[in-house]
DNA sequence: TTGTAGGCGTTATCAG
DNA sequence: CTGATAACGCCTACAA
């Protein structure tokens, strides 16, 4: 089972190494005759280019890294679907690292990725990240790079994200419209742009309403889970009787809230109504159902891989592509949690 | 920003290349003066060993890859997650490739990978899996390689498992010790090895109780959804309404047939008794809240990483260890959907 | 203690 | 049309 060389094609017909590349490789100048020799003799000896010498010799391995927070989620397990998906069409494979929320690891990562010389990278930030040293030293490095969700403004390279802003917007709007009026927030932690965003959007759409903003009716998540909607959910009760509406910002995150309010029998959604983000599929099978917005993970992970593409072409002809950014739209997927009326 | 060379190193100290090299790599026979030296510069120009060529030099990339049938799926995202860990930790990169449970894709994955020079490849067989030749061959061509979770049996490989006949026997007992007579089962499609076994331990529960089997009562999923899970639940209301417990393959159809039970208001668990298996998240906070066998993902990819590393390590060494099975213990975890008297 | 030389397997250049 | 030659960057006998 040994691996079949150019050079043992080469001694066996008695040509050079050289030609035989060439007649592997459909180069032009090869007699049909010695082309169809060396053809032949690969396929017998199931030939196949050694990938490290290629890779050393062509400087690029056709790997591309993705940094993600964490792989067991909703939303980045389908980004992920998207982009294994294009990469493997257009040849590429993808290495996946996590950093488990964590800025530290986050950047460990990177330097790992940057050594191994992936062709380009793929990343979300962790909510940690506060702090570009890592990303700017990517784009310094001339590395092909794309953000997507959870992104650094301020990083010069392309992005494919959603509005987030609006898209929260378009959640309180429809609370609003279901006649909410005291409507909690359950915001993300203070650092990702989307967290950001999302409130910004809230408070939008509040004021956009003549409502007025009451900072005593946002609470901040730290790890974003479910037993942190649930922790809130509670001190909503205790703290804000009055509150008829909770946007959360994440459906994990609503569904810890839901299970709360079941547990401590608030009708949802006659008392408080409940909107979520991502649409999480457990949102349709718990009950009540949980009303979301819609945000297409495996579309995005297509389009980043996309991005990523064009700025790997480009970079092999030593050029830099203007970064682009590509904004998705979402939408309010309505079910029970805020059926009424 | 130009990648820093050892033949770089050694002109700028006016040395040779070898013993920059011997010195970065902590050589005895380098004297304290030049090590320092060579230190010293490596640093302050930030030399990273270009990996590709250290790839082809030693003829391996520290990079293994995983092929599962799946991402966004509750088991498989924790076993990656798992595998990811301890593969970094032993300062290992991952490449993850998905069969979408077809065995054309997943052979052209494992070609894929092979021809990457992978150090070593993981494995969850896809459901279409009837044919062995692409495993041979990776085992012909002496590359490590474990399987898990979704196996076959004939391969001599080591493998990670749970003992599925024992677990579904134990999740069918629980439902006869909840007073169940007539159990029915939503079993997988009829390739995997899970499938197979958790049919068997359905069939020894029904036997180690004297319940007569009843080919009738056992429906076979082809993908393992949501939609099937309702669909089967439906003819099991309408072809056997003396059913009053189901056993289904996994929890998200188990959550189908819940969903279609609510919408008939067929009483769940008092009607009919339901487990699923897998324990995904989702399951604790449906309603009712489903039972299921606790089946631990991310030891198992750890566990899986960890026989690979043994396979890569001896490999090197140009031995071949013993094939191992590692089998995880699982337990019954109870909640409502089977909570009765 | 240091350096020379050869090689890992492929690809590109350029001369024949 | 073919092939010799030289990289790519690193590692490791072995020689000095």
């Amino acid at each position: 089972m040994k691996e079949t060389t150019l050079k043992e094609i080469a001694e066996q017909l008695g040509i050079s190494v050289t030609t035989v590349s060439k007649a592997l490789k459909g180069y032009p100048d090869v007699s049909p005759k010695t082309r169809k020799a060396v053809m032949e003799l690969a396929e017998k000896w199931h030939y196949q280019p050694n990938s490290f010498a290629v890779n050393l010799r062509t400087r690029e391995s056709r790997t591309i890294g993705l940094i993600i927070p964490e792989v067991a989620h909703h939303f980045f397990s389908n980004v992920i679907d998207g982009i294994i998906g294009q990469a493997e069409q257009h040849g590429y494979l993808v290495i996946i690292l996590q950093s488990n929320e964590s800025l530290e690891l986050e950047k460990k990562q990177v330097a790992l990725l940057m050594q191994k010389r992936v062709d380009g990278i793929l990343m979300s930030l962790s909510n940690e990240s506060n702090d570009d040293d890592h990303l700017r030293e990517i784009v310094a490095r001339g590395i092909p790079f794309v953000q997507f969700d959870k992104i650094s403004k301020l990083i010069p390279s392309s992005k494919v994200i959603i509005d987030d802003r609006a898209a929260a917007a378009s959640a309180v709007q429809h609370l609003i419209d279901k006649g909410c009026r005291r409507i909690a927030h359950i915001r993300g932690p203070v650092n990702p742009q989307n967290a950001i965003d999302r409130f910004m959007g809230y408070k939008k759409a509040l004021q956009d309403n003549g409502i007025a903003f009451d900072p005593s009716l946002v609470y901040t998540c730290e790890r974003v889970t479910f037993e942190e909607g649930r922790a809130f959910a509670a001190r909503i009760v205790d703290e804000h009787p009055d509150v008829d509406g909770l946007f959360a910002i994440t459906d994990l995150v609503a569904v810890g809230a839901l299970d709360l309010f079941n547990e401590r029998k608030v009708a949802v959604p006659e008392r408080i109504a409940v909107i979520g983000f991502s649409n999480w599929f457990m949102s349709q099978v718990i009950n009540p159902s949980l009303s979301s917005i819609e945000q297409p993970g495996r579309e995005i992970g297509e389009a980043a891989f996309g991005l990523l593409l064009e700025e790997m072409t480009a970079a092999r002809e030593q050029t830099r592509p203007q970064p682009r950014t590509v904004s998705f739209p979402t939408r309010v997927v309505e079910r029970k949690s805020t059926q009424r009326n």
